[in-house]
This record gives C-alpha cells, sequence and structure tokens, in this order.
RNA sequence: CGGGGCGUGGCGCAGUCCGGUAGCGCACCUGCUUUGGGAGCAGGGGGUCGCCGGUUCAAAUCCGGCCGCCCCGACCA
C-alpha cells in the first residue's frame, strides 16, 4: 500500500526515514546535520509545546528567554561541565566584521547564563523559589546526525529552578520527572520509564541525572527526557547565593530539565507503521480528515453542503477537523495521503452516506475496508470525540505491549550476550558495577545502561557483570 | 578522524567496463474522459552529467587532482 515507504522489519533506519520524507515532516539542509522542520512536522511540535507549557505553568513556572550567546568564559566556570561540553561547542570568534575580544559560544545549554542572571536577581530567602522556564534553540556539534533524534541545532524546552535547600531542589527533579512522564503516557501515548542514570549517562555538572526511556519499534531505547539536581555546583561557580532567614548567606540548590524535538523523533518510532506516521489524537495536528465524495456537480453540492455542516459542528467543539475539499486529486489518493501523515480518524462523506445520514469512518490505528463504520450525523460529535479516546487509549496499549513482550531478564553477562545477539528490547539486570564495566558493555555489546528504574521492589542480587552484590536493577539496551 | 558506498532534470535511477547528438520511472504543465483505496489516454516543459584540469576530431564515459553527501565506528538531548 505504502509503495514508498520500506518496511519497519526490512530496514528500520530506512524506513524512518522514508516516513519523514513522505510524511513532510522534515527536510534536510544544506549545513550538516542542520535540518529543516516543514509545517507539518512543527504542527507536532507546537502540540507538544501547547501540553508541555500547560503542564508548567500549573505547577508554577515562569517562561522567560535568555540570550543565545554565552561568553566562553561562563562555560568553563563549571569544572565538569566544560569537560562535557567542550567538544560539541559552536565559537563564535568574529562579529561586526571585527574579531572579538573575548569568543561567544553558541549556547549548548543554559546554565552558566542562568546563574549568571539568577546571581543578580536572588538575594534573600524571600525571592526563592526561582522556577523559570524558556523555549528556546540550542547547538550542539554531533558526529552523528539523525532527523530529529540527532542534530547540531535542536529545538527544546529548558527548565532552571533555584531553591532554599537539597530537599526541594530534590523535589522539584522529581516532580518535572512527573510531569514529563504523565505528558509522555497521557498526551504522546508512549510508556516510559522514570530512572536515575548511571555516572557515566549523567549531565556534565549535576549531581544526579534521572530519565524518563521509551522503547522503540526496533527495541531500541530512546532518552526522552531528562531532569537533573544540580546541588550547589553552578550556584558555587557563579556565587548564586541568598540570604537565609538567621542572616546568613548560602548557595542556592538547582533543578533543570528538558525535552527536545527528539519527542517527535519518539512519536514516529513508538507508534508508526508500515503505512507510514500514526498520530495520538491528542498530538495530531489534524484529528479528523473529512473526505467528500461525489460524481456529478449536483452531488457535489450537496456533499459538501453537508460537509461543510459537520466540519462546523466538530470545529466548534474544539475537534481539529479538515475538510479535504481539493478537485484536483481523487479520493484514494486523499485516502493514502492522509494515512501517511497519521491523522487518527477519517470520515468520508459521499451521495450514499447522505442519503442514509451517516459519515463513513475508518480508524488510523485499525487498518483496513473491513474495520470502516458508520457514525449518525444525529451522534456525530459524540461519537468522534469518544472514538479519538478509544485511538488514544489503544496506542497507548499497543506500545505498552510491545515494551513488556520486548522486555527480559539477564543473570550473567554470558547469557546476556549471546540473547542480545539476536534480540533487540530491554535486558533487566542486577547492576552494581563501575562506569569501567559499562565501557566494556558498550564496547562489546554497543548496549548501555540505560537507568536504574525508581519503580522497583526492594531486593538484592548478584550484578550480571561483577558478581558481586546488587541493590537495584538496571536497565539494558542499544540507545539512539 | 578510520572503514565502505555514491555524485546524471525536483526525487529515484540506467548509461561509464568498450568515448560518437543524454535516457527511464515518479513528480510537473495542457486537454478530454474519470472520481467510494494512490485514475486513464494523448500531447508538452525541464539536465553546465559534483568541480577543475588533461588525453582525443569527439568525454557523463578514459587519466590526474579537488569538493560534497550517505552508511558503519569514536561523541551525544
Amino acid at each position: 500500500m505504502a509503495e514508498n515507504i520500506t518496511s519497519q522489519k526490512q530496514d528500520f533506519a530506512q524506513w524512518y526515514q522514508d516516513v519523514i520524507r513522505e510524511a513532510e515532516l522534515a527536510d534536510s539542509s544544506p549545513v550538516r546535520g542542520c535540518m529543516v522542520i516543514r509545517p507539518y512536522g512543527y504542527a507536532i511540535w507546537e502540540r507538544i509545546q501547547d501540553s508541555l507549557d500547560a503542564r508548567f505553568k500549573a505547577t508554577g513556572h515562569e517562561n522567560a528567554y535568555f540570550p543565545m550567546f554565552i561568553p566562553q568564559s561562563f562555560i568553563q566556570k563549571e569544572a565538569e561541565h566544560v569537560e562535557g561540553f567542550a567538544p560539541e561547542l559552536a565559537i563564535v570568534t568574529h562579529g561586526g566584521g571585527k574579531q572579538l575580544e573575548e569568543p561567544l559560544v553558541v549556547r549548548p545549554t543554559s546554565e552558566t547564563i542562568i546563574n549568571h542572571m539568577f546571581s543578580k536577581w536572588i538575594g534573600s530567602y524571600r525571592d526563592l523559589p526561582m522556577l523559570l522556564n524558556q523555549w528556546a534553540n540550542v547547538v550542539r556539534w554531533e558526529m552523528r546526525p539523525r532527523a530529529f533524534l540527532r542534530t547540531t541545532e535542536f529545538l527544546w524546552q529548558e527548565g532552571h529552578t533555584a531553591h532554599a535547600t537539597e530537599a526541594e531542589a530534590r523535589a522539584e527533579t522529581m516532580r518535572m520527572l512527573g510531569v514529563y512522564r504523565d505528558f509522555a503516557h497521557e498526551n504522546a501515548a508512549i510508556p516510559v520509564i522514570p530512572g536515575r542514570k548511571t555516572d557515566r549517562e549523567k549531565f556534565a555538572g549535576a549531581v544526579e541525572t534521572y530519565s524518563i526511556e521509551a522503547m522503540m519499534g526496533n527495541g531500541w531505547a530512546l532518552q526522552s527526557g531528562t531532569s537533573h539536581y544540580l546541588g550547589t555546583n553552578f550556584a558555587k561557580a557563579f556565587n548564586t547565593r541568598y540570604l537565609d532567614e538567621n542572616n546568613e548567606q548560602q548557595f542556592v540548590h538547582q533543578s533543570s530539565w528538558g525535552v527536545s524535538t527528539r519527542l517527535v523523533g519518539a512519536v514516529i518510532m513508538v507508534h508508526g507503521d508500515d503505512s507510514g506516521l500514526r498520530l495520538p489524537p491528542d498530538l495530531a495536528p489534524v484529528q479528523v480528515v473529512l473526505v467528500p465524495i461525489h460524481k456529478t456537480d449536483s452531488e457535489r453540492e450537496q456533499v459538501m453542503s453537508a460537509a461543510c455542516r459537520i466540519r462546523d459542528e466538530l470545529a466548534g467543539a474544539g475537534v481539529r477537523v479538515r475538510l479535504d475539499d481539493r478537485t484536483t486529486v481523487s479520493p484514494g489518493f486523499k485516502f493514502n495521503h492522509w494515512e501517511v501523515r497519521g491523522v487518527p480518524l477519517r470520515f468520508e462523506l459521499g451521495p450514499r452516506d447522505l442519503a442514509s445520514r451517516v459519515v463513513t469512518g475508518s480508524a488510523r490505528n485499525r487498518p483496513g475496508r473491513d474495520a470502516k463504520f458508520t457514525i449518525g450525523f444525529d451522534s456525530l460529535l459524540a461519537e468522534t470525540t469518544a472514538k479519538l479516546r478509544t485511538i488514544q487509549d489503544e496506542l497507548l496499549d499497543e506500545a505498552r505491549s510491545r515494551q513488556d513482550s520486548m522486555t527480559w531478564e539477564a543473570a550473567t553477562y554470558d547469557e546476556f550476550k549471546a540473547r542480545f545477539e539476536s534480540e533487540s528490547g530491554f535486558c533487566q539486570v542486577w547492576w552494581n558495577g563501575s562506569s569501567e564495566d559499562e565501557e566494556r558493555l558498550q564496547q562489546e555489546t554497543k548496549a548501555t545502561i540505560r537507568c536504574i528504574p525508581l519503580d522497583q521492589e526492594p531486593g538484592e542480587g548478584p550484578c550480571f557483570m561483577t558478581g558481586g552484590k546488587a541493590v537495584h536493577r538496571a536497565i539494558v539496551a542499544r540507545a539512539y
């Protein structure tokens, strides 16, 4: 059916690129590693932004904007931070036709500039907590770009908060990880595993890094959001202090957290199928597409008049509905056009439907002619809303079943290696290894420790690599 | 930066070995017939063959140099 899309089974990476091209989500740019986000792809990102921004506001955060140019010396103030980011910085050396006195770093993230400002704005415990977020672009010079998943410039949001105590900052770190988990489950229909990162995978400059990890259709993991407890690392580097109730200077405790346009890649790879994209209704720019069908002029007149009424009724109730009234392409073409783009619901309206006062519907996640259904004009809005809800739930269920069926356990490293050679997915193991053990794991198998899940039964067992006593399990997987 | 592959209308490719007026599919334009799962027929427009140099009567094709892109590895939200 989808003649221009390689099947997932044949070549998942090629399938991913084909879907992005056919659904017109993005295009390559003249600059290697950069990506043009096309209107339909950007519309999905706008839906993600809307959902998250509302959640941030609801948890008391305010949006602000900090500059993209950062004095190079700022990056160098936090030892671990500079070491982590130095290899991937873009640096501006000239401006206004002259060499700059101090080179400017194009932000790879904004901890430094924000702390510079926080140190001016925060004076007393009464100024805390400070809860800010910004929507911005960032640049990290990447060796191996992949559309949406890893591009040199990408769009994201970064939350930055300052608190009086460690407990408050840690609570904020976990609260925002929870916001990401809720967004993933409720809006993106993507099951995720919230967990703690190992030292090796930790953000450069953080005390602790947490993430939500999602499983893609090929069993690989995608880090889909991160939340860091920064401790006082940046506060010390930038002297971000406040006067407490006892008139004593204290460093603020901080968190930062972010998700990026990578989420668009996650939506593609979690829900997509061989016919293209499948969008969860919450994130779909178009939730319902209405395709009119007619032969004669008089049929066309009647069908279009009814179609407009239906569109207005649904749109009036907040449904994102699109009437595809193009006369230059056939209905069959339109079916495929919107299918590739993942529109959750399609309604056909032709003379036969009009005569019996129904639309013929088709859900994107239940393909085939046999799965078509009809909805009477009188119950259109109620049934449309219910169908969208059902599709949203079914996509989450489907993704969850796949994740469950592709999650397995290994007691020893040998057992893991033997099975991982032919089987992807998430492997649960007991873990107390070192960074060196992790290094070896990656060298030998390409898999990494994705996270130590927060939600796990207390217990202990022998570490699958070292054999030593481990008190928690970790998820091992190949990651993007 | 190491290994592999590729540069030919907008996209995907053939042609290169063996030099002789640049082709195919899709897309695009016009007309007629069509329209409930990517319509058919007829006609039409569009290419300095990645760049520079060399060999030759003649180069997409042979020779030399350069550039770019993709895939695999080291880095990563």
